[in-house]
DNA sequence: GCAAATTTGTTCGTATGTATT
DNA sequence: CAATACATACGAACAAATTTG
């Protein structure tokens, strides 16, 4: 008779119910004892239910609360293609910030955390070095109206440093942005990018920083950007910048050709 | 005592094993019985680990076989930046399927399902018309090398069939896609278009047609693009395309200004 | 093709721990 | 401190899916 198991016909039942706005948004379950006796069935199989709703992103379980159905953030849109006016390429420092408050929303940033590392993996291979090469990687945590929006970390050759560009080791941050720093200090003019979108679920830093359940259940985008100067052997990478963002909060666009003028929407789920 | 659940540090031990090639991918874990002896555990905490591993995708159990270590699909990867010799949209038909192609890979697709129905939320948005105004859906369905690999829906405005793009409504692709089909028939003439890219966990159909668990575990990545057509009054929308990609065997990547020719690496997780 | 054995899936009951109010 | 609510853990039984003999 019952084609689905009881803790699904029940997850469905919640489910149901929160969509039609039964259950508002942010609002508190019945606790798992009132289920339990709604429905007739035993607190771990309540329990069952609201785990896979769990899982399914719809609610959220709080030690000594209760069960709620999660808010959705309002989400935010980056747009990575370039500005065709500025030439800036979307995402990075000023051009993401200038963007935010397009859009009324108040953007924050920490100092820059640098380090010297060896380049690993991806980097190295992005950037052509062998894995070892001493690099600078340069990390920023942003906020939007608050609440943690991205983690973006720059990685540079040190030969770079060596050249004369010593503000990449400076633990504050670059008026203007690195690439125009880069710019002006070395005449390295970045001429074209290319970015990697992979999605993930978050390892434990950034599960932390985003304050994201540690079951994994919310991904994040992660987003690689390769920028490349030119040179006679064409076009050479001279830095990667990885910026990772939570998948609940998030949207992402790209622009080609002619668009209208005015921002774009956001989707709905 | 025990900082972290007994489930949870059986989890990380059986992580740490995986991790270490101890427990090669796609290799099957010792049963539960089995585990429970090991772990001096009941077979439910014993459970509860493999339940967590699974949600953070690392295992995944068959019903009357066994609990194995995932093997992580051989990742595709999709252009989105229009090709700047053919100008040809990333990701659309024969641009996906040629680029597919040049990776040594296999692509195949089922027919057109077309289908009349009334434009809603995202759709009627962004084709600018009321909601309810009748609109055309074609959808189909890809594989790369017989796995799924994308379920895409393209959606246009009823006026383009009375105004002659009759071949919109026959059940067959249209050889070289429906935007040169348009250009040649019309005289409509894409001039750019902006794409939105959504995570989110997949619908039942998705879930189904990709195989994935119903458990909404592996997001996939949403990609709406506009596409618009010159008029006085600036670009105009004349299509929505929406491409739906599981996010455990694709990645996306955006080309700006110069970058190598040679085709983008995959992102190693 | 069928039956048995194996393995995971579901559901109950119960007890105790931990977080919050 | 007490009450409330979710978290962890144990044990047990039967169901369902799959493979094997």
């Amino acid at each position: 008779m019952a084609a689905d198991p009881m803790y699904r016909r029940i997850a469905e039942d919640l489910r149901s119910k929160i969509e039609a706005g039964e259950l508002a948004r942010g609002a508190q379950l019945p606790t798992e004892i009132e289920l339990r006796d709604q429905y007739d069935a035993s607190r771990n199989t309540i329990r069952d239910a609201i785990k896979w709703l769990a899982t399914n992103g719809l609610v959220e379980t709080r030690p000594g609360q209760g069960t709620f159905v999660v808010v959705r953030l309002d989400p935010f849109i980056t747009t990575l293609s370039a500005d065709p006016e500025t030439g800036l390429g979307g995402g990075e420092g000023d051009a993401a910030f200038a963007e935010v408050r397009d859009r009324g929303r108040s953007p924050s940033a920490s100092e820059a955390r640098v380090e010297v590392q060896a380049a690993r993996g991806n980097v190295a291979l992005r950037l052509r070095v062998p894995e070892g090469t001493q690099v600078i990687s340069r990390r920023q945590e942003r906020f939007i109206d608050g609440t943690p929006w991205s983690l973006q970390t720059s990685f540079y050759p040190m030969t770079l440093v060596a050249s004369g560009a010593h503000r990449l080791l400076d633990a504050t941050n670059i008026p203007g942005g690195s690439v125009a720093y880069l710019r002006h200090a070395l005449d390295i003019v970045q001429v074209g990018y290319r970015d990697s979108v992979v999605v993930r679920t978050p390892d434990h830093d950034e599960s932390t920083f985003f304050k994201l359940p540690d079951d994994g259940r919310i991904p994040v985008i992660s987003l690689m950007r390769t920028g490349y100067q030119a040179s006679d052997a064409g076009p050479t990478p001279f830095r990667v910048m990885i910026t990772v963002l939570p998948a609940d909060r998030n949207q992402l666009v790209i622009n080609s050709g002619d668009v209208p003028g005015t921002p774009a929407a956001a989707v709905r789920p």
